[in-house]
DNA sequence: TCGAACTGACTCTCTGGTAAGTTACCACCG
DNA sequence: CGGTGGTAACTTACCAGAGAGTCAGTTCGA
């Protein structure tokens, strides 16, 4: 836990007392954005529920008190690192939804790839699985992810009722569902470091590819195995 | 908090002391279940971390130490809920596969909605998001969820391979994916108390059967959107 | 009377949050 | 140019609550 303690001062300045109380003439928005990059990096390992506080302050190169005084409590940090990631997630995703043909599984996983990459553990955040049931942080985390799956599911509705699907909750199921295969793939590209967005996108495109064609015969009466 | 003290009678005894110490003549394996159960509901309401210990003996209608006398710690009563719960799913599961058709999707399925027909919450327990990282609790709810995810993708790769895929990690990223599928249907299921198993089953043919169609045109390149 | 069942009342640690004080930068004054 | 007050940046040291885990003892059935 001592070990990053060094490691902070990215920003133009140096420490001049060693440790004393006293500003080190690093101005409000500059630290803020680090103490949101320690956050992430906190909330990620452990999950909100089990990331101190301490440890976070520790990470960022400063004391508890002021990352009180800059954001208030532990859920109004959790709630800065949320938004931010959020909004570049989803900003990224729209931006490549308007660009692109509207919704497809394969293309709307790209965009995900391509924003989250150089900082994956944005999802991290906005899937914490410890986050309290009915906190202001699992709302707002909540609503992120909603934004991305009423992007990602856009158009279900239309296909999926052509090809004899008329009951809303078979609708719901199969959005839920969808949700949770992205998470999943995201997930594992979180497993595995190594790999590029580009190489997931492939990737997906080749195991979409596969189980289409295994799913027809399926529904061909084939008996394929899934 | 208060409200559950009176319901955990269901075995055969009635309290005869008001309040003191003393036997209540509850022997200890009726008692373990009895604390099993109220664990069960405890820790799949908040979730693990959240949980209180305090708050279990308080459901199970008894005092905190007599459940550290039977189950040593906060993780060794999880590790019971664990194994009570996977036990039951996995010998299930594997019952149903070995008198039918092995291994395909909608079959799996339905095999897990029976055998947690009428105890969904073990699902829960089972997939608890908020066990600490590396801790026992989480490598034994692991292996759990592995032994089902193995039986369940039991043939995916000859499958898979015989529709052009070949990348090792093509498969494991499959694998993943359709694990998640189950834990989204099944958590959906937790979300809609009124369906049935049977209903569930049903419902599942459903979506698999529309979106093997879907799937199906779009690889003949209609552009069907999901 | 012996052991199993059972409890009230602790201890101890961890952590979210706070109070009060310290230092450095800076604008302004003389 | 040196002083000087104000404010933003920062810290040490603490509090309070919650919850895991324990101890010494009490009651009851056999």
């Amino acid at each position: 836990m001592a070990h990053a303690s060094m490691a902070e001062c990215q920003t133009a300045q140096m420490a001049k007392t060693g440790g004393g109380a006293g500003t080190k003439g690093v101005p409000r928005a500059d630290r803020e954005q680090q103490i949101l990059d320690a956050a992430v990096q906190g909330f990620a390992e452990r999950g909100f529920a089990y990331a101190s506080m301490a440890a976070i302050a520790q990470r960022a190169g400063i004391s508890k008190p002021l990352v009180y005084e800059y954001f208030g409590s532990k859920e109004g940090l959790y709630l800065a690192c949320l938004n931010r990631a959020g909004e570049h997630l989803v900003g990224h995703v729209v931006d490549a939804q308007n660009g692109t043909t509207l919704g497809r599984a394969g293309e709307t996983l790209a965009a995900i790839f391509a924003a989250l990459d150089g900082r994956r553990l944005d999802w991290v955040i906005l899937t914490d699985p410890t986050l309290p049931a009915g906190s202001a942080v699992h709302e707002a985390a909540s609503g992120y992810r909603d934004r991305l799956h009423r992007l990602a599911v856009e158009g279900t509705r239309e296909v999926l009722a052509g090809r004899g699907l008329t009951d809303d909750q078979d609708h719901a199921l199969s959005a839920h569902v969808w949700e949770a295969v992205v998470t999943a793939v995201v997930n594992w590209w979180l497993a595995h470091p190594a790999e590029t967005a580009a190489a997931m996108t492939q990737r997906c495109d080749r195991v979409i590819e596969a189980l289409s064609a295994v799913n027809a015969s399926t529904a061909a009466g084939a008996g394929g195995q899934l």
